[in-house]
DNA sequence: CTATCATTCAAACGTTCGTTTGAATAGGTC
DNA sequence: GACCTATTCAAACGAACGTTTGAATGATAG
């Protein structure tokens, strides 16, 4: 009847999905190969055409993991901000902290190796390969809605096609910011003990992008409809 | 004596670089294959190998063509605004400009393939190979620097720390816009037509950055300090 | 013990990769 | 004409890729 061994059944799928965050993050989707990552996992070479079918299916498998949990953190947080309030239009950087705590929670989770998934996150958003972009589209796209809209009930007065930029924006900074914190340094300078402090880089990242997101409409682009 | 021949001597550099740069784009460095690349330039496979080297040196031909002259672009400008401000300090909304529009002007011009590379730059920021992201930082380092201690200059009252963390925000609105625009939609609703127009694109953009770097400092950050 | 099952393993599959080679081609100089 | 140099070309190189195979392994059930 395959009970349940005494040792985790999946412990095999588990180290193979830890060394693939790992490696897919250091070296990408094509120059992590199969033979780096079964070794760095402990486990045969035939092991993830086995457990997974395929290296495609695995990176489906590496984002399911994560990025499921994710979004339902990102909804089940603004269903309680929309609870409390009562009906009441929610602040704006309350609605962007709701989508950032998330993510942030699992720069932090170093233990588990989330540190590694967010910054692989990052560059996913990227990825030139279309079946990786549609995949994270597809996960994507049911919290992106249900916060689009709870922006639009929060800014009535912001134009639509503007609060789609703006969020646009900051999914770009929350991107770049998971993906290049402690890989690219462009601008010296920063403190490494700030780096991954996931409530000082919360305050940061919200401040940041509250401030986009609120900005006066630009003038230019007025002056340019009204010509 | 080697004079210049009728039909320009870089005729195959070019074709190679122009290939490079679209299929980079599309499939990314490992992706992209030199009989792939070959075959679109319309050169022999060999091509790459007798005018770059190898591969790794056509990835660096690709940056160093269009970077080096943009990030001249970016100084000039700059070099330019402070002249005319006659040692007045310069509007924070200016110097981000100065520092966009060589970005959006790449992004405007199609003919000679300059939207390819933008794409293309967007994505490299966040590449896991190691010499690419240190060619990139090496190539933007002092830009960076020069940017940097004019932002310092017009913002006298920000303290450093958050200068450098806003820039890397800024930074990575502008990546991911050039990486994404028209390829990732995680936001529905962006009207196509807009998407390249650079003036309108600019506007966005300073304005969205303008107001993320002026942003009064974080409540709970400081709160924690004095915790 | 035997049969059954999921899993692991070493080995090999065919393909594609970046690079190299040596001959062929073309243009310029004397 | 002969000579030189730069470039192009078809062909091949060894290495690495993702995947498949069929036998070994080990725990569970009858």
């Amino acid at each position: 009847m395959n009970l349940r061994p005494l040792k985790p059944p999946k412990e095999t799928q588990v180290r193979i999905l830890d060394a693939a965050e790992e490696l897919f993050m250091q070296h990408g989707f094509e120059g992590a190969s199969m033979r780096m990552l079964t070794a760095r996992a402990g486990v045969n070479l035939a092991a993830v055409n086995y457990h997974f079918g395929s290296k495609d299916a695995l990176i489906e498998a590496v984002f399911h993991r994560r990025l499921d949990p994710m979004n339902a953190q990102r909804l089940a947080e603004l269903d309680r901000l929309e609870a409390e309030a009562e009906g009441k239009p929610l602040a704006p950087e309350a609605i962007i902290r709701a989508f950032l705590s998330a993510s942030l929670r699992m720069v932090e989770d170093v233990r588990n190796g989330g540190r590694n998934f967010s910054r692989l996150l990052g560059r996913a958003y990227t990825e030139p390969a279309k079946p990786i972009r549609q995949l994270i589209g597809r996960m994507y796209a049911p919290a992106m809605e249900r916060f689009k809209t709870a922006l639009a009930r929060a800014l009535p007065e912001l134009p639509r096609d503007e609060l789609v930029w703006r969020m646009h924006f900051m999914f770009g900074t929350l991107a770049y910011t998971l993906a290049a914190t402690d890989t690219v340094q462009l601008i010296a300078g920063a403190k490494p003990e700030d780096r991954y402090d996931a409530r000082v880089l919360e305050d940061r990242l919200a401040t940041f992008m509250s401030a986009g997101l609120l900005a006066p409409l630009p003038g230019a682009h007025q002056v340019r409809i009204a010509a």
